[in-house]
DNA sequence: TGACACCAATCTGTGCAGGCATAAAAATAA
DNA sequence: TTATTTTTATGCCTGCACAGATTGGTGTCA
């Protein structure tokens, strides 16, 4: 639906403030954007509702519609990420994404050896297989994909859905890292090897070695590109002040 | 906003999607819901966006309002989690939250131990103590809230924003398993000195030591409620299917 | 006769325009 | 300072036009 005219303004608006060009504390005038955006009223009210739902803007009466700081946003929505990326925030959207994934994929490993339905160990054996296979030619492109269908696959066969809705953004990790020439020329030995370790450990139910493996994993890629987000500031949200 | 009426509608229709008494595959239209409900389109059309956002529905022409099965829905929406937790699918949802909670924790501490601010490392040692003052004082309902506290600061003070997100539905947690009588009569001497141990090593800089005492409280975590979702089946959501 | 492609009717969400009600900030009076 | 009135932007409602997808009918061709 990215051809509807609400969704438009939710890109529209969204981006700018998560971009910084519309700055926290900002309010903006319903009918003000009705005339800016050359749109009517209902697709206004749309828009903000589900911008509020994200978390960036609250609309009240008398006032306007409010635009929020960063501590208010969801930093699971799918947009916001996404328009973080896209912004001067990237390096610590990043890194919270990596951190996230990090502390997940050990334990979506160890799941998926105890709970994994058959045709995913398979599939997954299946992978790690041309992982080796592209990787060992060096075609980037095509082991890119694999990778990305690797750790979702994984996180799939936790069967928890929470970790399964992780491999959208990581997804995008990955990506961002071979665009930013991040990977080496062509993947290191040890790293295909723990892929198929891991596949060959969810394979025969072994969680513990499963976790272990992605472990290493995780600990490569975190070295590979926490470069990426030196300097970046952390956000310290008080739990309290929330409430 | 929770007396609005397109607030009113989202819980309504949320609510009952969630639970399951509008089964996957209903198509509901517009013009039904405003007579329902009583209430004018302009509500229903908000209401219908921001449950699309949820991924509950999708609203196509010619069509209607066609309700969408568990896989679509996006498990951090904390609607989502809130309905899930209020309906039959209590037990996976609990289980979900719980095994991302472990997976968690443990980097948010050590986290929190290299990068938090003064402040919150002063505020974790002074919550420490007072939760072993009430947990050995048998004051169940006090020593809840400063556990709440305890753990939502941890996760802040990691300088993740995801991390620190999931202080409320890790709260709703620990609310659960004391209400349904799952904690002891008193916390065990074990459980408080963890606690003590992790604020300790936050406060001296020690990753380490603060990631191997939040392992500890999560396994003896795990263990104390793992029997709740007991028979509970788990979603294996196909990442592909997806796209 | 039957299979298939094409077209028109129909149905429902999408978007537009305008009106009244209401709540909350701001200004004014006590 | 406190209470009251005024101001003003959103909340909510309704009528209308449009777009796009489904459906069924029509005609063509094998």
């Amino acid at each position: 639906m990215a051809t509807s005219l609400h969704a438009h303004v939710v890109e529209h608006l969204g981006s700018r403030i998560v971009g910084g060009s519309i700055p926290r504390g900002s309010i903006v005038l319903a009918a003000d954007l009705e005339q800016k955006l050359q749109v009517s009223r209902s697709v206004i009210r749309e828009a903000v509702r589900v911008l509020a739902q994200c978390g960036l803007v609250t609309s009240t009466k008398r006032v306007g519609i409010r635009v929020l700081g960063p501590e208010e946003w969801n930093p699971y929505d799918e947009n916001v990420i996404r328009w973080r990326l896209a912004s001067d925030q990237k390096g610590a959207q990043l890194r919270s994404l990596t951190e996230l994934r990090i502390s997940v994929e050990p334990m979506a490993a160890e799941l998926a050896a105890e709970v994994a339905p058959e045709a995913m160990r398979k599939e997954l054996m299946l992978i790690s297989a041309q992982m080796n296979h592209y990787g060992r030619q060096g075609d980037l492109r095509r082991f890119l994909e694999l990778d990305i269908r690797f750790h979702a696959l994984v996180l799939a066969a936790s069967g928890n859905e929470m970790f399964a809705n992780l491999a959208t953004p990581i997804a995008a990790i990955l990506r961002g890292r071979t665009e930013l020439g991040l990977m080496p020329e062509r993947p290191h030995e040890e790293a295909l090897a723990w892929h198929q370790s891991v596949a060959d450990s969810i394979s025969n139910m072994d969680a513990q070695g499963a976790r272990r493996n992605m472990e290493s994993i995780m600990r490569r890629t975190h070295n590979e590109i926490c470069s990426l987000w030196e300097g970046a500031p952390r956000v310290f949200v008080d739990p309290i002040a929330k409430k």
